[in-house]
DNA sequence: CGGACAAGCTGA
DNA sequence: CAGCTTGTCCGG
């Protein structure tokens, strides 16, 4: 090393850039550059800021080294640019999209002072043992937690333990379960926000985001509603808090805890132990849920209003929200003589009408008859959200509001009544019963993740409406009535559908058994061509947006593939645990 | 990504 | 052939 400074390895902050380069730190600033430092440097005749990533490393020869110009700010620790780096792989992305979800909004050039002692209250007696033995021990457990159930003490259990972050799906849970632990006496820092308060100790708690706070020594990782759709980044990379949050608890040896009411086969397949609720405390935390069969319901109208709705809309005197999620989309058809739906060999998927064949979204292909009484009169139904409302209104007799997810919360109507597509069960704090007017949409959507993600609405209507004990009410109209879903929701038993949805899953070598990666883009035919003959890969597609789908046997087989075929040029795109599938 | 530079296209 | 677009390369 020379006399002139340091060396470090920088990871510049420019992306569709994914290289490092080193600079040499001037002496003044040798003491705060360090790993994670955010940095400004020259790069290829422009100033971009950057991220040390390793520091006093060998340049390579015959190349003459600039020096950093600027040290701005603190930024993430050795221990999550490894995380960012696994990550980064694991997803088939770029590094410094992670590092910025793992850097502070304002610079932070020193850390404020760590927490002293605190003394937390102990967590109430029911569940005591419990929270000991899953926070005692290292590995992944997974709880389940009756949906309306208090979680504030799995957070307590988590901060008696010391750093650590807590993942929820949104920023409002995180403020509302944050702000309780700060009024017992824990030290919280908000994701983002409080970045450097977290990073000298205490629980770093935030939405997706928190996945990446720094922290002074992980003694936790707690993810809340493992469930929830909303912890994986849509964007590339894609990756999810739950993995994110499960690798750091990994290597720093601490327990990874992942409370929902209703875990992901992915959960359920990476748990060491599950811990579930008595069957009579979870049944009494759902609310009164009722199937509506629609088969005889009038294909005219959508069948979308039941006698049990009418009955619905009439006993309660408080909010009533009615769901209906049709976005584009192709009309069900639905057998005009016995009412069921139309669908693929395996009940799993709706089929549409193409040149006078059925044809499903897999390819299979039959002619126009039922599958259920051979019946030949095939029916559509359609009926957007604006037509629903008026025909709902004038069956209650009163105003109903239409809920975009245009609409903020705070701008959803006073009206009694509300419908809207699934974006109205976010806008909403609670309501008297919650009802879904064509569920099998949900049930059937073309993605593999249909029923899991139906399950997911209910554990949101269920939480909007309440227990059982409250009144609490969901209202599920579908054309599918024995649909594994909606057997759990009816029984109160998620234990039961997961087993059913994980059995499938592995019957179809789907994730968790196998990982996917979607790879779109005008060049991803190239790409996927020396994988055909892959045994250790399956390439299906394409489909009819030119998309492939990868499957290998774990999303590590499945990144190393990806990192180790060349890309053709081209804006290639790739998706690894594609959420749409 | 975005600047540099080269190769290709156009128009009077 | 100037002037512009389009493509390819590369950064410490």
């Amino acid at each position: 090393m020379s006399d002139a400074g340091r060396i470090v390895r920088v990871l510049p902050d420019v992306s569709g850039l994914d290289k490092r380069f080193d600079y040499v730190v001037p002496a003044r600033w040798a003491e705060s550059v360090d790993v994670g430092a955010l940095v400004r440097m020259d790069l290829h005749g422009r100033r971009v800021a950057g991220w040390v990533v390793e520091v006093d490393v060998d340049p390579p020869a015959g190349v003459e080294l600039r020096e950093i110009t600027k040290v701005s700010s603190l930024g993430p620790d050795q221990a999550v640019i490894d995380i960012a780096t696994w990550a980064a792989h694991r997803w088939s992305g770029r590094v410094a999209p992670l590092l910025k979800m793992a850097s502070p909004d304002t610079m932070v050039d020193q850390l404020p002072s760590g927490p002293g002692p605190r003394t937390l209250p102990a967590p109430p007696a029911d569940l005591a043992n419990d929270i000991a033995e899953v926070f005692g021990r290292p590995g992944v457990t997974v709880v389940r937690t009756p949906p309306n159930a208090d979680l504030f003490p799995w957070l307590l259990g988590a901060a008696a333990l010391g750093d650590g972050i807590v993942v929820t799906p949104s920023i409002g849970m995180a403020r509302f379960l944050g702000g309780q632990l700060r009024r017992a006496g824990g030290r919280v820092a908000l994701a983002g926000r409080d970045w450097a308060l977290g990073a000298a100790g205490g629980t770093v708690i935030g939405a997706r985001k928190a996945a990446w706070g720094r922290v002074r020594q992980l003694a936790y990782s707690v993810v809340i509603d493992e469930h929830d759709e909303r912890l994986q980044e849509e964007r590339n990379p894609t990756w999810h808090a739950r993995d994110v949050a499960i690798e750091r608890a990994r290597r720093a040896g601490a327990p990874a805890v992942l409370l929902s009411p209703a875990p992901s086969p992915v959960a359920l397949r990476l748990a060491d132990h599950v811990i579930a609720p008595s069957r009579s405390a979870e049944r009494a935390s759902w609310p009164i849920v009722e199937v509506v069969d629609r088969r005889d319901g009038d294909p005219a109208r959508g069948g979308l209003f039941s006698d049990e709705l009418v009955r619905v809309l009439r006993s309660t005197t408080n909010r009533v929200i009615c769901v209906l999620n049709r976005k584009g989309r192709s009309p069900m058809l639905a057998c005009a003589g016995c009412g069921e739906l139309v669908r693929t060999h395996d009940g799993e998927r709706l089929m549409s009408e193409v040149d006078g064949e059925l044809v499903g979204p897999g390819g299979e292909r039959r002619p126009l008859v039922c599958a259920n009484c051979g019946g030949t009169k095939l029916k559509r139904l359609r009926l957007g959200v604006s037509r629903a409302r008026e025909e709902l209104e004038a069956l209650a007799g009163e105003p109903v509001a239409e809920v975009t997810s245009e609409v903020d919360a705070a701008d959803v109507g006073r009206e009694r009544i509300l419908i809207g597509t699934e974006a109205v069960l976010h806008r909403v704090n609670n309501a008297d019963a919650v009802v879904f007017l064509d569920f099998d949409q949900e049930l059937l959507a073309p993605r593999y993740r249909a029923g899991e993600q139906a399950m997911s609405l209910i554990v949101q209507a269920a939480r909007l409406v309440g227990p059982r004990a409250g009144g609490g009410r969901i209202l599920i109209q579908t054309r599918t009535p024995d649909h594994r879903v909606l057997r759990g929701a009816l029984s109160a038993d998620p234990g039961s559908f997961a087993s059913e949805e994980s059995a499938l899953r592995e019957a179809m070598s789907f994730p968790p058994f196998g990982a996917l990666a979607e790879i779109g883009g005008p060049p991803a035919g190239d790409f996927v061509e020396p994988l055909l003959d892959r045994l250790d890969i399956n390439v299906l597609g394409p489909r009819d947006d030119g998309r492939y789908l990868l499957r290998a046997d774990g999303p590590d087989e499945l990144a190393t593939v990806l990192a180790e075929t060349p890309r053709p040029k081209g804006r290639l795109r790739v998706a690894v645990d594609p959420p749409r599938a």
